[in-house]
RNA sequence: GCGAGAGUGGCGGAACUGGCAGACGCGCUGGACUUAGGAUCCAGUGGAGCAAUCCGUAGGGGUUCGACUCCCCUCUCUCGCACCA
């Protein structure tokens, strides 16, 4: 703790952060301030951050993020909102069980034990959570609801189980997640990744992609940048289906194009080395072999002709057959036309393997005459006007998609399709600390999932954890053996467990139910969602800007869809708050740049630590750390704590002046002040939640305050009524400090509990205004004005003044531009 | 490569709808109090100049009485997507 005073020079008590926020601490958890319930006459507002993951201590991106959810749930609940504002943990995950492997501790007791020791920290920085709604994801009570979830979904034919290609780590024999996979290689033991087709369950999240685009029209209070993202993800095209058979058989090829017009243009087909065709039309497996090395590899175009050629359609040409890295199997049907003179990928293509270019489509009328055989430089991907496209030569692009589409539906070779990027999500893991998925396999009934009443299926304590071999419970006997639900008989379980992102996607919802409550059926609206949701304001990170968010929109719909509830978006507002950053890179571990909340608690307190966080930079931008700035808002916070101190008796006698009463012209001015400060204050925060000018225009007001001395009992009064006008705006950001004053001038219990303070707007206002003088858009002069004078006397006190008069001299005056109580413009000839 | 956003003092950042560029904080300079000051308080602080004044919001052009703000071009940085046919 730095010295602020030394003990001979100040007898007021000096500011303790440690005992007032501890006092304050206790108080709120004692009276339960924070605690909400649904109340159908009051409005409502659900504000909430994005759940940690307990791995073992906050971090100042946590700091950071629950500080301005804080401001933003303090701040409503003054304003007389009926506040939700919880918290949890996103408990299940892949830490925990590589802390099993290699402490052997058991994942259960590593992510309690730090469950509880994050929630003191959360406890110590004061934010006002209503603790009895605490989810925790990996408690049976949870997960539960996961697997009901899963069961409904399989019901609805919304889950599904299917062979698919995985991102499979060989040696932690693992199937690893997009973002686990860096490099090509595995994040954990740095192997390299390889694709391996697996069983696994999947959600059909594209049976919702067409709704969950077209309502990205709906979120028009997220940022724009994360509606582009999410659209982007799911990435709709218009296009054809096409249908090439394969010279001399009956086989079909299909393709997936969005240029159906360029179809005269296709000079080659190519097929997805994973395409079921090409392993069946290339006899040659090592170069086929060759091809899918380097599939899904940007560097360069590889390609293997099959000997084959495809017959197209709409003009019976013969083209060859190649198989080509560069084609995903995931997307659309794995097979492409290349048409290189309209596609810089076939072009590329095309160029490398010696193959023929055919121009098909014009910019314009004039450049029709393109010298045949002449060298493109590059594809031409535009839309124009189809050449060389026998009947529909003539037609621009955008018709003849119409009339090609329609022409190859009339003769059956193919039809208009719409395509997603968006893919159905693999939601199994071969890990332990997961959700059960809660499916049975019996030989007699095949795949049968867990009754409703069987739930919740419970993930086994007793399994070891050796970091090889794959899931523990495959080692698990009493979890394995189990008897099927339909037939009695003997039956296995599934050993897979569900992606943690599952947890995440309704956890919001859960948070409503209250703890020990979560319960849901189909068969009635749930009064509590019903008044709670949506969440009216959401606060986290933008890297979970895709995925969480698209999986909570996604299960947000599901519910709704069960009867739950009427609503379809989770998350009326949201904030993507940016990074903490030090020494111009992000705070990572790895990087040692970290700073430890706890130790910055200890030394300054929770107050100082939220009040730092929110003032440095507005919300959605990042945070460059500076241990000078905090020591910053240290300072301003002790000078408010000396300030009342010294006149605490004076404070303590003067009654409000109830923002009326007439002083000193000091006293005049301070109160003016401030109710502009409130007003700023106010307005600020309702203006994207922009908390560093909120705070600026606080210590504006602290500047002022400082240099008033009160002697008179009038002047006390306004004195007073600044003093608790600025406790009150500072209670969402410093709630501890506010507190503790509110309660040293006298006033009773507690300030959280007072209305958020209105301003007078003809109190606010100025009766004089600088004007500020230009000549030509030069700044030649400034004086003061009363406001609101007419612009005729503006303009006449503005040519009158020496300055002015002297600088126009013998000139003409053109124009005079007057802006009301800002500025005059005198514009003069030579 | 494509898409989005950003570039303002020594630093973090302000600036309504086109109207005083640099609020507020940090740092720095000077002073007060002091045995001392890395505490606190007061004053100053974009650059150049004795001054009047001039120059300044990545760079260049434009629109305008007036541009950090609008338009065009260039550069740099950050983020997202990266062969989605």
């Amino acid at each position: 703790m730095p010295e602020l005073f030394s003990g001979d020079l100040m007898v007021e008590e000096r500011y303790d952060p440690k005992t007032v926020e501890q006092k304050w601490q206790n108080i709120w958890e004692e009276k339960g301030l924070f605690r909400t319930g649904a109340d159908a006459a009051r409005e409502k507002f659900y504000c909430l951050e994005m759940f940690p993951y307990p791995s073992g201590k906050i971090h100042m991106g946590h700091v950071r993020n629950y500080a301005i959810g804080d401001v933003i749930a303090r701040y409503k609940r003054m304003q007389g909102y009926n506040v939700l504002h919880p918290m949890g943990w996103d408990a299940f995950g892949m830490p925990a069980e590589n802390a099993a492997i290699k402490h052997g501790v058991h994942p259960s007791k590593w992510t309690y034990e730090n469950i509880r020791y994050m929630k003191g920290q959360l406890g110590k920085l004061g934010l006002s959570y209503d603790w009895d709604r605490e989810v925790t994801t990996c408690s049976p009570d949870y997960y539960r609801w996961n697997q009901w979830f899963f069961i409904k979904m399989m019901e609805k034919g919304l889950a599904y189980r299917r062979s698919s290609y995985v991102n499979w780590c060989p040696s932690c024999a693992t199937v690893l997640a997009n973002e686990q996979v860096i490099d090509t290689r595995c994040w954990r033991c740095d192997h390299a990744v390889v694709q391996k087709e697996l069983e696994q369950w999947f959600l059909k999240i594209t049976a919702y992609a067409e709704e969950l685009l077209s309502s990205c029209d709906d979120l028009t209070g997220w940022p724009e940048k994360v509606v582009v993202m999410q659209r982007n993800w799911i990435g709709k095209s218009h296009g054809a289906e096409v249908d090439f058979t394969i010279n001399g058989t009956d086989d079909m090829i299909r393709i997936f194009t969005t240029r159906p017009d360029t179809l005269f243009g296709a000079t080659f087909l190519c097929l997805s080395p994973g395409h079921p065709l090409s392993a069946a039309l290339v006899a040659d497996s090592e170069g086929l072999e060759k091809v899918t090395a380097h599939y899904g590899k940007v560097d360069e175009k590889i390609g293997l002709f099959t000997g084959s050629y495809a017959v197209n359609p709409v003009n019976q040409e013969k083209i060859p057959i190649y198989i080509a890295n560069f084609v995903l199997m995931e997307y659309g049907t794995g097979a492409i036309m290349s048409v290189p003179a309209h596609d810089q990928r076939d072009f590329e293509f095309a160029k490398k393997y010696g193959l023929p270019v055919r121009e098909v489509i014009t910019q314009s009328e004039s450049s029709v005459s393109h010298v045949p055989g002449a060298e493109l430089a590059e594809a031409y991907e535009g839309e124009g006007v189809l050449v060389n496209s026998g009947p529909f030569s003539g037609l621009a692009s955008s018709e003849a998609k119409q009339q090609i589409s329609a022409w190859l539906a009339e003769k059956g070779r193919g039809k208009k399709v719409i395509n997603y990027k968006l893919r159905d999500w693999g939601i199994s893991r071969q890990r332990y600390w997961g959700t059960p998925i809660p499916v049975i396999y019996c030989d007699a009934c095949g795949i049968v999932p867990v009754s409703e009443q069987d739930l919740p299926v419970i993930l086994p304590e007793d399994v070891k954890f050796t970091g090889t071999g794959g899931s523990p419970l495959l080692e698990s006997e009493s979890f394995l053996q189990v008897s099927c639900p339909k037939c009695g008989g003997r039956a296995r379980r599934e050993t897979d467990t569900m992606d943690t992102f599952v947890d995440s996607s309704w956890y919001f919802v859960a948070y409503c139910l209250g703890k020990d409550n979560i319960t849901f059926s189909g068969k009635s609206l749930n009064p509590e969602l019903s008044y709670w949701m949506p969440v009216d304001q959401y606060v986290g990170g933008v890297e979970h800007a895709v995925l969480h968010l698209l999986y909570s929109r996604f299960f947000t719909r599901v519910i709704r869809d069960l009867g739950i509830t009427c609503a379809s978006e989770p998350f009326t507002n949201l904030l993507t708050q940016g990074m903490v950053i030090k020494d111009g890179a992000k705070m990572s571990k790895s990087k040692g740049n970290v700073v430890d909340p706890d130790y910055l608690i200890n030394r300054y307190g929770s107050d100082t630590s939220r009040l730092f966080s929110l003032f440095a930079a507005p919300p959605e931008k990042d945070l460059e750390w500076s241990d000078k700035g905090v020591e910053g808002a240290y300072r301003f916070l002790n000078r408010i704590w000396a300030m009342v101190q010294r006149h605490q008796n004076g404070l303590r006698a003067a009654a409000s002046a109830g923002g009326k009463t007439s002083a000193s012209d000091k006293g005049r001015a301070l109160l003016k002040k401030t109710h502009q400060t409130i007003r700023k204050v106010t307005m600020d925060i309702e203006k994207e939640y922009h908390f560093n000018t909120a705070i600026a225009a606080m210590m504006e007001l602290v500047n002022d305050m400082s240099g008033f001395e009160p002697f008179e009992d009038q002047d006390m009064r306004v004195f007073r009524f600044s003093v608790e006008n600025l406790l009150l705006l500072l209670c969402p950001f410093t709630p501890h400090i506010a507190e503790e004053l509110w309660e040293r001038i006298g006033n009773g219990p507690s300030i959280s509990q007072q209305p958020w303070p209105a301003w007078d707007e003809n109190m606010a206002a100025d009766e004089e205004v600088e004007l500020v003088i230009q000549i030509n858009g030069k700044l030649r002069g400034k004086l003061m004005i009363s406001a609101g004078l007419p612009d005729e006397q503006v303009r006449e006190i503005a040519l009158k003044d020496s300055k002015i008069a002297e600088a126009i001299g013998q000139k003409s005056i053109r124009k005079v531009i007057i802006i009301k109580g800002r500025l005059v413009n005198i514009v003069i000839g030579e």
